[in-house]
DNA sequence: CACTTGACCTGTCCGC
DNA sequence: TGCGGACAGGTCAAGT
């Protein structure tokens, strides 16, 4: 469940990792995965450097110098994970450190981006996820980057703005609202279930009936978790690791989510599970009460 | 247009 | 032990 924390620790790794690795050779296992031409891929990605890594709401940004842009979606399951032959050799066959994924490819490898002396794979179990060859200077003009909301951690993104676009969706219910993209970008099950515990606000509580205080409220949370989640390098549920194929920490750290039945760190509750917007949703009964 | 639901996939878990 | 069904949840298409 890669959200903007998960997807932005994957781009500082391979910020790190990438610029001025020259590509040799691309595989792929699936066109859905990876569906550009073949004669495409030879034009624009093979032997083409990287200048830069990105990321805009979950999607992953990695320039090349021929004018063109490896878009990435790691959806649900998608791993982006480096590994220098050197390393490949010397940890491939398992690792004593077990926060680090065993052998690649594995039977959930979509995609493998070699490099002179690395390579890259793209895992992805559900095959949800994909990567896509796009002249970078028409990765803007994507439907989707036309649509996106808001980067809510930029200085951009006030309080101001955070209501106003709020009332896009005034009639459904929160917690849809703030996993709709259009409205801010970024925010998925796990932080829209955290950053509404925070604000003690109930997920199905329509949009228009929640108090501005609240919201004012839920803005400071939101940016709260995903910094958070940020500086513990994200959320391993189940499938996500970074770019070195290491797990994220945050869900030790998490108040609600996936603590269905455990005590609630606020006032010791039992926590709840439910269904709000068609998503697993977890909640506090005495701190987040039902209107 | 606003909003909800189902489809896309595979692996895991639960009940029989 | 095996087997069917529910569930996991980001995004888009199709439906109301």
């Amino acid at each position: 469940m890669p959200e903007l924390p998960e997807v932005e620790t994957v781009r500082t790794g391979l910020a790190q990792l990438l610029p001025n690795k020259l590509v040799t050779a691309v595989t792929t296992d699936t066109d859905k995965s990876f569906p550009n031409a073949p004669s495409d891929v030879k034009r624009f990605l093979i032997g083409a450097s990287v200048t830069d890594v990105r990321r805009r709401a979950k999607v992953l940004l990695i320039d090349l110098n021929t004018g063109y842009t490896l878009v990435t979606h790691l959806k649900m399951t998608g791993q982006m994970v480096y590994r220098s032959n050197d390393d490949h050799e010397r940890f491939g066959a398992g690792h004593p450190n077990d926060s680090l994924i065993n052998s690649l490819p594995d039977r959930s490898t979509r995609v493998i981006i070699e490099f002179e002396d690395a390579k890259l794979f793209f895992n992805d179990q559900r095959k949800f996820g994909w990567i896509r060859l796009i002249p970078t200077i028409e990765v803007e003009n994507l439907d989707f980057f036309k649509k996106v909301g808001p980067e809510p951690l930029s200085p951009e993104f006030t309080v101001q703005i955070f209501m106003e676009r709020l009332q896009r969706r005034k009639n459904t219910n929160i917690k849809a609202a703030l996993l709709d993209q259009t409205v801010l970008a970024g925010i998925g099950n796990i932080y829209a279930d955290e950053s509404l515990w925070g604000a003690k606000i109930h997920p199905s509580t329509l949009v228009k009936n929640v108090p501005d205080a609240k919201l004012k409220l839920l803005y400071t949370e939101i940016q709260y978790v995903l910094r958070l989640a940020i500086e513990k390098g994200g959320s391993t549920d189940k499938n996500y690791v970074n770019a070195e194929g290491k797990k994220g920490s945050y869900m030790s750290f998490a108040r609600v989510f996936r603590r269905e039945n455990l005590p609630c760190p606020r006032c010791g509750t039992t926590i709840i599970k439910t269904r709000v917007a068609g998503r697993g949703t977890h909640t506090c009964p005495k701190c987040q009460p039902e209107l």
